[in-house]
DNA sequence: GAGTAACCGAGACGGTACGTCCTGTCTTGGA
DNA sequence: TCCAAGACAGGACGTACCGTCTCGGTTACTC
């Protein structure tokens, strides 16, 4: 007998199924991940992937949600300014690729496939979410970054003007556009508050 | 003197269109904007409706545009903190309420669609994009804002987080959340800056 | 022992097509026939609809087509001239007839829908030309015929005069119009050769 | 007031009408002779167009009327044999070729477009059926054919199978068919008729 | 090691919306 | 006054994808 199952053929198809859901998001974009192309190509029958996942969407989400975390490390350059402007700078030019395009499709996707959304967060928001935390929580601890913020807030205010940029498509997400939201983030809107700080 | 049709047919099979389709997306959303629903209620044939519009979406941004601008007019309170602080509280409640789901389909269609995306640029965008800049200039002639911040990645900052909450619904969109952003956003994540603020 | 579903569910859909089809022609015409009408009189969709036929009309040509063969049983008189004269009647009275009008339908979009000649021939030429070569051969092996003429030949000249009158209208249909002409056929149109005849 | 057009503007748009009409049959069939194409070509309004017939199939038929007439010319051999003979070949070779098709097309579309018939029968059938009454009666005034068949019933005879094979395609419109069924026509399908006839 | 039950591939199916096309009517504004 | 130019309603077309379902064959447990 081969124990080399100890996953049962429902954990394959799973993997074959991710496999190539994700070529074909990288081929043509969610688009392309069609359910009958996801079926014909992992060779598993869609009643099987419906199984598994309620809805294409999902199946993108959970295929390309590893990437993400892959493609941007975290940062630890020793101070809370330089770690931050560095993970948006990161976020900023991993939306500025390919897979940023995918990452819009795939948000935007969630809004409209109800059953999509849970799936997306967790395999997009969560990681992320929890990364710029600690991030945050170890510039709190160094008192570098004032404690009346929450992470939460931290990040949305980091990262929402770089989603914004990325689904509209109003202005450029280039480097140095980065380091602009980054900055004024980090410094504030206001005028006293920069006076002496860059 | 027939004042009667003043309008030539176009506008009012423009107008018609334009109406119906409010009035699907209130009832049930984007998803209900069907061209075919729109062509029925309207009494504006579908061949008609794909000479002035490239998609459905077009439509729904064309017909859901306004209503933003009128929704949230533009606040003057005399200090940049607080026309801006009122600003995202406005927005964020506009978000929170039944017309930020159908805002947000529309956005995460205009992701997909590729032809829609100019008009909801041009209907949605644009004009708020201009009125926060026009609040911003006032700040700036006044000396209250930052003046190496350019009025866009002031509005992005300012309303990125809102739309990132309201695409993903990691969090909530309720108004104390909202000052908190606004908050954040003008006074900065860095301690220094806060001590003496508030 | 369940009898009920010896036939798989892609037989069950074409009989509906078809049943639905038929009702649609006689109620009609062939302008009733609409795929959307069909879809929606059989429950059976348009993409699996498409998936059997590769038009509306070769849909009507095989939901008519058995008619035609059922409505003119072969006649068996005992002599040429009893049996071809018999058939030319009957088939001139078919076309005279409610169902001559869809016959003439069918005849004419399988010259302009190209993909539908095929079904149109199968279905309606082949069975009753077949049928007439039966009569011919007969009356060749009776001697009564002249051997010099092809089976085909012989059935464009007794039907192709009544095909010409139903599809322009020009000539009627009675009965002793096709008898006139069968007569004229079986005889010819030369004088020697009636002198005897009639 | 210019005399100069004793044709008043409404025949100039007749020709320039029937004129672009040819010319679409010419290039695409029927099928590209659409009433947008022929306003579109000729520069005659859909509006005037409609003036003057009631459906497209009509004008098509009115333009296309005139040629086969012109391309068949009625033959002269001195014998009843010989000049109807001739004429099936004539007819049938011009079937044969492109301008068959068309012809097709116009017979079809005059089964379904009620309008059209009409102009059907006056442009094509009433001339073309006139010239093979004329050879007929030449034929009788000989005393070369049957006066128990009337010009109606041998033109059918003569042309329906021609048209037959044309509509279906089931046969060939080979010269020696139409030499086949010129002979089978005028010499009966009995055998005795025929013994000492060929 | 055979019998049996669960599972899965393959893909047909109903449903729904899409965007295109053409007809015949109707309107407008210019000649 | 008449017409070109063309907008319009109506309605069928054929396509695409979704999510459900049915079928038969294979796999993997049980006895």
């Amino acid at each position: 007998m081969l124990e080399q199952s100890s996953h049962p053929r429902s954990v394959r198809a799973k993997e074959s199924v991710l496999c190539a859901t994700k070529e074909l998001l990288d081929e043509g974009g969610l688009g392309a991940a069609t359910v009958d192309a996801i079926s014909a190509r992992s060779g598993v029958s869609k009643a099987t992937i419906y199984k598994h996942w309620p809805c294409r969407t999902a199946i993108a989400a959970e295929a390309f949600g590893r990437r993400m975390a892959d493609a941007i490390p975290l940062p630890d350059e020793g101070t809370a300014i330089a770690d931050l402007t560095e993970q948006v700078r990161r976020v900023s030019k991993f939306y500025a690729g390919p897979n940023g395009k995918i990452f819009a499709q795939l948000l935007a996707a969630s809004v409209t496939d109800e059953a999509a959304a849970p799936y997306f967060r967790e395999f997009f928001l969560d990681t992320r979410r929890a990364n710029v935390a600690e991030l945050w929580n170890r510039a709190l601890a160094r008192g570098e970054v004032n404690s009346a913020v929450s992470a939460g807030t931290a990040t949305d205010l980091l990262f929402g003007p770089l989603i914004f940029r990325l689904m509209t498509g109003h202005a450029p997400l280039a480097e140095q556009e980065a380091e602009a939201i980054a900055t004024a983030a980090l410094h504030g809107l206001l005028k006293a508050n920069s006076a002496e700080d860059y």
